[in-house]
RNA sequence: CGCGGGAUGGAGCAGCCAGGUAGCUCGUCAGGCUCAUAACCUGAAGGUCGUAGGUUCAAAUCCUACUCCCGUAACCA
């Protein structure tokens, strides 16, 4: 069982691009287990306790639990309208959650994990939070910035994550942390140095804070949000769960075959805090889950496009342009997990191009000439023709480095893959000219060999799309009349999927052009 | 000397870890085709791979120094 989580989003506001991003790729990389036969699990959700949430409900005048539960609603929606499709929600305001986060804080307790202390610094009443020498300013003053900034004394719950540090460092050095990709893992690597060095606050007073988990131990505190939210990574995959719970099996998922999160909640959330409390909970470097870290999509620059806008709200690019396209465009304009500008017109771009003008054309004219040429028949594929046979190694070659690519997670190098074949296929249909051949009836045997392997083509690679483009392969496999395409194994992609005398369907174009009027 | 990323034809990027005549998409120009979603195909122009050194028979790729850009910097997610 492969089990995929992403980070938990914080539902104090809209969901944003980045969200949308992240989902869309563990909805991916899931989806392409199953195509391979495996069983996968899929489990995301939201981060609903902190302060930001209780200041957000401020702003807004209304209760945080309210502003909780309506914006949550929101991201579920935009899951549902991005084709977004998970096994398991977390949400942390959830009593088998909190129960959970209780116990392990309970344990960790009696283990000696944790212990009190005071803490003496400088708070600031404003921002709610104790500044540290890196908030002063170049005349080492806390600025205006901060208001009111007074010395406080405070009493708060510690954990030992020092004690962890040297195992820690020897876990991520021999990859029992796995950090997807390998740039990253030097990053945590020096980070490690100084988790050494200081331990983890982990409570926040009640008075200062309510909006969260009780310590079971101590009434006057809550957990702080990151050592809640993180637990949601096993708590919703049924660690200790009780007899009677529906949640899953935990032994059948854990570890995490991969934790997808963005480069900013790396160090130290998930590279330090979380394997260091794994650890502390009694898991061993076997039992650590594996990071794989995205990049950013960055909004910069401003290109205003009078044409389009400059939509960048993913819930307003699904409805204007479908789901596909931009699960598409969010998987195609980046590369393992780097930075990428988010661009409206490049979206529109490869949408045209890859999809509509190439794969999209490729499979109406196949489909078109077919009816026209051979009464939408399709004639044996099995031939021993130069251009067939290569054309048959393309395709192989294309699954081949496509398989490739998503075992390493690297999904827009996966779709050129998907691109070089019908780039392939449409030079082949130019070079063979069937719409020529058909006019002599002697050659209409041979012009349905040819768009027959056209036609295979485009009902291989619909499957290979499939878990990036749901909706749009199931259009292909409609228009070649083989709806059991859905339920094809990886494996079973051989050629002749389409038998000799396989009627196919209406063509219809599957990507319609995104028509943008050009400005004057 | 905090940490990390980046600098490749007009634009956006890949290639660098495992050195061997610079690749992809878009754009531009010229041709071809007309089955198809004003789509498709072919060809061309355009790059001293940030700068300066070094290693090597050979460097975009390895090493050193430097310049510029971006992100981030640990009880504040």
């Amino acid at each position: 069982m492969k089990f995929i989580t992403t980070a938990i989003d914080y539902p104090n506001g809209k969901p944003h691009i980045g969200h949308a991003y992240e989902k869309i790729i563990a909805d991916v990389l899931t989806r392409y287990e199953r195509l391979k036969g495996e069983e996968a699990y899929y489990l995301t959700g939201v981060d609903q306790h902190g302060q930001k949430m209780v200041k957000t409900a401020e702003v807004e005048g209304v209760n945080v639990a309210t502003l909780t539960k309506r914006n949550t609603k929101r991201f579920i929606k935009l899951w549902e309208k991005l084709d977004v499709k998970y096994d398991g929600w977390a949400e942390t305001t959830d009593d088998r959650h909190k129960t959970c986060v209780q116990n392990i804080l309970t344990e960790l307790e009696a283990k000696g994990s944790l212990y009190k202390k005071s803490y003496d610094g400088f708070y600031s009443v404003r921002q709610e939070q104790y500044l540290t020498d890196r908030d002063r300013n170049e005349a080492g003053e806390f600025g205006p910035e901060w208001g009111d900034v007074e010395e406080r004394e405070e009493e708060n719950w510690y954990f030992k994550l020092s004690e962890h540090a040297e195992w820690l460092k020897s876990t991520v050095e021999k990859d029992d942390l796995k950090i997807i990709p390998e740039f990253r893992k030097n990053e945590v690597l020096n980070a490690i140095e100084r988790a050494g060095e200081t331990d983890l606050c982990i409570s926040r007073p009640k008075e200062r804070m309510s909006w969260g988990i009780p310590l079971p131990f101590d009434p006057d505190f809550v957990t702080y949000v990151w050592f809640d939210a993180l637990i949601n990574y096993i708590s919703f995959a049924g660690y200790k769960k009780p007899e009677s719970s529906d949640l899953p099996d935990f032994d059948t998922l854990w570890p995490a075959d991969l934790q997808i999160i963005g480069k900013d909640i790396l160090v130290p959330a998930h590279a330090i805090y979380w394997p260091c409390m794994l650890h502390a909970m009694g898991f061993e470097a076997a039992k650590m889950p594996t990071l794989l870290v995205h990049g950013f999509w960055n909004i910069r620059g401003d290109k205003m496009s009078k044409s389009l806008g400059n939509i960048v709200d993913p819930d307003e690019l699904a409805d204007k342009f479908g789901p596909d396209t931009v699960r598409y465009y969010l998987c195609r304009d980046i590369h393992s997990g780097k930075d990428s500008d988010f661009d409206i017109e490049r979206l529109v771009m490869i949408f045209n191009t890859e999809l509509a003008n190439d794969l999209g054309n490729l499979l109406n004219r196949s489909i078109n000439l077919l009816k026209g040429a051979c009464a939408s028949t399709v004639a044996s594929t099995d031939t021993s023709e130069e251009e067939d046979i290569a054309l048959r190694e393309s395709l192989a070659k294309s699954t081949a480095a496509y398989r490739a690519a998503m075992e390493n997670c690297e999904i827009s190098v996966a779709l050129q893959a998907i691109n070089d074949h019908v780039t392939h296929c449409n030079g082949y249909l130019e070079r063979s000219q069937p719409w020529t051949m058909k006019k002599d009836e002697s050659l209409l045997p041979r012009v349905g060999e040819i768009l027959s392997h056209t036609a295979e083509s485009c009902a291989h690679l619909a499957v290979l799309l499939s878990p990036i483009l749901p909706a749009a392969a199931a259009k292909i496999y409609g228009q070649l009349s083989k709806p059991g395409f859905a339920e094809l194994n990886l494996d079973d992609l051989k050629w002749g999927l389409l038998e000799a005398g396989h009627l196919t369907g209406k063509p219809k174009p599957v990507f319609p052009r995104i028509q943008v009027e050009k400005p004057e």
